[in-house]
Parts: structure tokens; C-alpha cells; sequence
DNA sequence: GGTGAAATCTACCTAGG
DNA sequence: CCTAGGTAGATTTCACC
């Protein structure tokens, strides 16, 4: 899809803030209320945006262990894949799960109301499924950088 | 803050489509439009909704290959951490950045165009600084499970 | 790039527990 | 007294010019 520079722009200010009026982009962007419109309208249509999302803070709504953990599979037949699949998909605390290459096979995002229940998702949920060796967390002490917009 | 069992579902269905109507809201809730506006004011300036994003594609917009590096200091002295905070948050590649427990770190979530930007971010930006000791970076084959609403 | 109709938000008001 | 529902003015979007 054609994107231009102006495009860019405009992804990076919805990223930050969607919730601007058409006339509050086309200040930014040097353009007119409707030609912004137009151009948000064309991004969503094209499927550049895929949607739209409330941010909520995690620590305010009580969530207030995250961790990130490594899994190691036993065997890497196919239908073990499908069932962790199904298993990642069927845990909420798992909000995004990624096919690594290197070292681990699995890595899961987790976010938890405490550490017992962190433990509890390790030890009742995680390690029971036939096909995984060994799961390695690793806690976030901190948010250096707060998940960010894209690079564009 | 309090926070009841209706609040919670209204986070979760402002995480997946931040655009619905109050009077769609309202619906699945079971309450009225003004009702549910008015609980959606609340939660914005309590602060659990932080603010709304644009869902943008990655691979739409031309981001490619998708890394987590695992950073190793070489000292851990106040001022090491804090010029690489400067470095973090003067690079847009990385989009969220943790401080870890355990074996790294810091774990970094990278987003390049290709393999090769990836490899001149650590090789050009990563390593030259002083107190990087080492850095292991993973890349995502694929998404299993894309980045999605917290468990609430 | 501009304009007007339609839809939506939000503040205020009223009713009920 | 606090929470829910309805109504009207103001804003914003979107299709058409």
C-alpha cells in the first residue's frame, strides 16, 4: 500500500493518542479537518490500523506482578505445538505469547495480581502440559520504557 | 479505587474496540447509554484508562522482524543505569523495555524493517555502550498469540 | 478542500432505592 | 444520600459537492 510521509505522521499520532479530532490532526499534519479524516479513513480501510484500544494501567486495576517467561518444549511434533497453542490461548494472564528463535521455543508475557499467583500459573498451568521441559520467569522489576508506538 | 464486577467488563471490551458506542456498551452490559458514558468518564479519571491507541499492523507498515534482546550490564553503578535509560528512550526501534530479575538485565522488544537494521542496532547502538556487557537477541518467528487485553 | 445532515458525547435534570 | 435513566445543546464525523 502506498504510504507516505504524511501517513507516518498520522499512525504515530493515533498510536499516541486516538481519540483526536479530525481538525486536531490536520493541525499537526498541516492539513485540512476533512483531508485528515479522509487519510484516517484510508489507513483503517487498508488494514494499517487495525484497531483501536484502551490503554489501562496495570498496577491501578491490581495487576501488579508482571513477568516474562521462557518455555522450553519436550518434543516439537506438531500436534504438541497445537496443543501449547491451545493451552496459551485458553490463559488469560498470558496477554501475548511469541515463537522465538535461540535458546527457548516459547516466550509469554504474563501478567498476574501477585507473585502466588504467578507461581500458581507455573506450577498448575504451565509445567503440567505433557509436552513442556522446563519454563524459566523472569519478573519486571520495572518498566524502563512503557510499551511504546511502532517506529515509522 | 473501587471497582466493580461491571467496571472490569468495561475495560475488557474498551481493550478490544476503544470505539463502541456508550449505547453499544451499554447493551452488553445491560445499562444505560448515559450510564455507561458516565462509568467510562470514571475510569478515565481515575486514571485506569490512561489514554486510547490506534492498533497499528507492523507487518502492514513495512516492520518486519520482530526481536527481544537480553541486556548484561558490566557495572551496575546509578549512573550506568541511567545513560542507558538516555539510550533506550532515545531509540524508537525499542518499543517497550523491562528492568528484569535473574540472568539478564534488561530485556528489550525490538521492531526493524529487517534482519539487517536489527544487527546494526546492536552492533552500532547496543554494544558500543560503555556499560553493555553482553546481549542475546531472540527473534520472534512468529506471534502465537497476539499482544491483547489484560486479565481482568 | 469545503459544507451540511446524521450521529454521538456530555452536562444537567428527574426519579427511585 | 447515592446511583440509574432520560433529554437537549454542543461537537464531531462522513458522504457529497
Amino acid at each position: 500500500m502506498a504510504m507516505d510521509k504524511t501517513d507516518s505522521a498520522l499512525l504515530r499520532l493515533l498510536q499516541q493518542d486516538a481519540n483526536q479530532t479530525a481538525e486536531s490532526l490536520g493541525q499537526h499534519l498541516r492539513l485540512s479537518p476533512s483531508q485528515a479524516g479522509r487519510r484516517r479513513q484510508r489507513l483503517e480501510a487498508a488494514g494499517l490500523i487495525s484497531g483501536y484500544a484502551a490503554r489501562v494501567d496495570a498496577e491501578a486495576v491490581g495487576l501488579g506482578v508482571q513477568a516474562m517467561i521462557q518455555v522450553h518444549m519436550a518434543a516439537h511434533a506438531p500436534d504438541a505445538a497445537q496443543s501449547f497453542a491451545a493451552l496459551v490461548a485458553a490463559t488469560p494472564e498470558i496477554t501475548s505469547a511469541w515463537v522465538m528463535t535461540g535458546d527457548a521455543d516459547y516466550l509469554l508475557r504474563i501478567f498476574c495480581t501477585d507473585l502466588a499467583a504467578l507461581n500458581r500459573l507455573v506450577q498448575e498451568v504451565l509445567l503440567p502440559h505433557s509436552s513442556v521441559a522446563r519454563v524459566q520467569s523472569q519478573i519486571v522489576m520495572a518498566q524502563l520504557k512503557p510499551d511504546g508506538p511502532l517506529p515509522l
